[in-house]
DNA sequence: ACTATACTGAACCAGATGGTTCAGTATTCA
DNA sequence: TGAATACTGAACCATCTGGTTCAGTATAGT
């Protein structure tokens, strides 16, 4: 069972509200990168990157060491199995729901749903 | 495999930064509720709830319907399948990371921790 | 008809967000 | 040593957010 707080769903759903903060984390999966590398590729300024690195970084899904000059960024510690695991619980709840009102609309296809949930719609 | 636009997820993972409206999609999981349902519940004026109800269902998580003075709540036409799915592609990006790094890491681990190199400040 | 209920919309508010510029500091390189 | 590089921090700005109050409108109940 995976533990999760409010408070890190929070930071890690604010996180990845961003297409730019989504678009590091890609980056970062295909490689460790500078800040300076992450401001060009996203066409921003070293300021306005270091603070979307920064918020990835308190949300720990981004850990950064800084060498000399400069400050590497890579995937954290954090992964994202908690907000996996939330939204599947939900996805289970909106099933539930769904196959509720299935089974109200018409028992015929009840005969059908042997091997786990039919997808509606 | 799941299609998924940047807005969308935009729009889902926005909604989903909130407690509150985790709360309220948790509330819809176990049955639809009016307004005033949940700004009873969330202890919220019902324009702040119908607020969050918008979001909501500005990400299509969830739907209403006006029925005499009520309006009613209840979980929306889109699943959180594509935010998922996100999810999960990006958790095997950890994965393939931290395995790669793993033979790095059998050369560095002890050296690291040995030599003493704090993180700044 | 009158009153209570349920919502709606406009306006306001403080604080957060996503960006910028500018003026530094620390490091690297020639 | 001196210049270029890489970042950092403060300050500023417009807009968005999460809430409120207040003044409606529409519906339901008596």
């Amino acid at each position: 069972m995976v533990q999760y707080s409010e408070a890190s769903l929070d930071a890690s759903f604010t996180a990845l509200a961003d297409a730019t903060r989504r678009g590091v984390l890609a980056q970062l999966g295909r490689g460790d990168a500078s800040i300076t590398d992450l401001a060009d590729r996203f066409q921003m300024t070293l300021t306005g990157m270091k603070k979307h690195v920064g918020v990835l970084e308190q949300a720990g899904l981004v850990a950064t060491e800084k060498v000399g000059r400069v400050r590497t960024c890579r995937l954290g510690p954090r992964t994202l199995a908690p907000e996996a695991a939330w939204l599947e619980r939900h996805r289970q709840l909106w099933a539930a729901r769904f196959d509720a009102l299935d089974s109200v609309i018409d028992d015929l296809k009840r005969k059908e749903t042997v091997s786990g949930r039919k997808t509606r719609k």
